[in-house]
DNA sequence: AATACCGGCGAGT
DNA sequence: TCATACTCGCCGGTATT
């Protein structure tokens, strides 16, 4: 690669979102274990944990388990607080909070509620002892406006910033430099790679790949062969921490809107069952002047098995009607 | 042969 | 029953042009 493509990438993730953006709001839940739940409404407390703050998760409760199960492991612990899920306030936040950002770096990204990419190339003339001061400065700039901690990396690429920013948290700050690149992924077990889950990891382990430098040593071809020609390649490049994504300002593309029902369906009643939701994302289309061609529905059954059904139309809509 | 679409998975927050 | 609500991307297969 020449000089004049090498970049800085900085990647920000704001720490337990949903929970410090409560702690915020009420001060006095601070020094308590807080749990943010999603409530299905079947039963009491059906539902699962979306976020908790850094106390609660050093007692095991984590994003993704039943409510139930958060309330039994801090039933000794009468004063843990359990919220249900606040979205339109979080929302809030994070929208100044990438006003920010964006102020530091007009090449910036935005993935989630809650993380960004920015290009600081420019700003930084390709030092990372200046990317470094970079961060510092948008760490305090939101802890001075927001009173919220975030964590930071950095690196080459938009893969190793990411890799960098979830080394260390909460309120970390991650340097990798390209000649700590190797070192930094090699040893990792190739399950925290970015873009390997469960499954590849499994996959992976059973052709003898543990960890990143078992799979940068791995044969391309084989590769290719067991996961396709696209994710092939794409696992090699990753533990070789090779990324060339560039950051860039992202169209929303997909807007859905989802229900647990509060009973098993058996028979259901479609008109009435999604009628308030295609009410919901037609509200949403026409508020932010989006209009689609592809409409779908998508089911899970109560053995988490996924059924889907689309119809792709020829006149784009944002009509509660023609989406229902 | 190229492109669009479909349904199912996988991954991440 | 313990198992939320999103969003994005890829795969193999089929349909359309």
């Amino acid at each position: 690669m020449s000089a004049s493509e090498a970049r800085i990438i900085l990647a920000v993730d704001l720490d337990y979102f949903y929970a410090q953006c409560e702690e915020v709001r009420k001060p006095d839940i601070k020094n308590k274990p807080v749990v943010i739940c999603v409530f299905s409404g079947r039963t009491e407390d059906s539902g699962a944990v979306s976020t908790a703050n850094y106390l609660a998760r050093s007692m095991g409760v984590k994003s993704g388990i039943p409510i139930v199960l958060a309330k039994r492991i801090l039933s000794k612990n009468p004063d843990a607080v359990f919220l249900g899920m606040d979205r339109d306030y979080y929302e809030a936040v994070s929208e100044r909070i990438m006003e920010i950002l964006r102020s530091e770096a007009p090449k910036m990204e935005q993935m989630s509620v809650d993380e960004a990419y920015l290009d600081i190339t420019d700003s930084t003339r390709g030092d990372f002892v200046s990317a470094e001061k970079i961060a510092t400065r948008v760490k305090k700039e939101i802890l001075d406006k927001e009173q919220l901690t975030c964590s930071v990396g950095i690196g080459p690429n938009k893969l190793v910033a990411k890799m960098a920013v979830d080394s260390k948290k909460p309120n970390g700050l991650t340097v990798i430099t390209p000649n700590q690149v190797q070192s930094f992924l090699n040893p990792l077990p190739v399950g925290k790679l970015f873009g390997i889950g469960p499954k590849t990891e499994e996959k992976l382990g059973a052709m003898g790949i543990k960890n990143v430098e078992d799979l940068a040593k791995y044969d391309q071809e084989k590769l290719s062969f067991e996961f396709g020609k696209k994710l092939g390649p794409q696992l090699k490049r990753a533990a070789q921490g090779v990324d060339d994504d560039p950051v860039r300002e992202k169209e929303l593309e997909q807007l859905s809107r989802m229900i647990t029902l509060r009973h098993d369906a058996g028979k259901f009643d479609f008109a009435t069952g999604i009628a308030p939701l295609c009410k919901d994302i037609s509200n949403r289309m026409q508020t932010k002047g989006l209009f689609c061609r592809s409409i779908g529905i998508i089911t899970i059954t109560s053995e988490l098995k996924i059924k889907s059904r689309a119809k792709t139309i020829d006149v784009p809509t944002n009509s509660e009607a023609t989406i229902f």
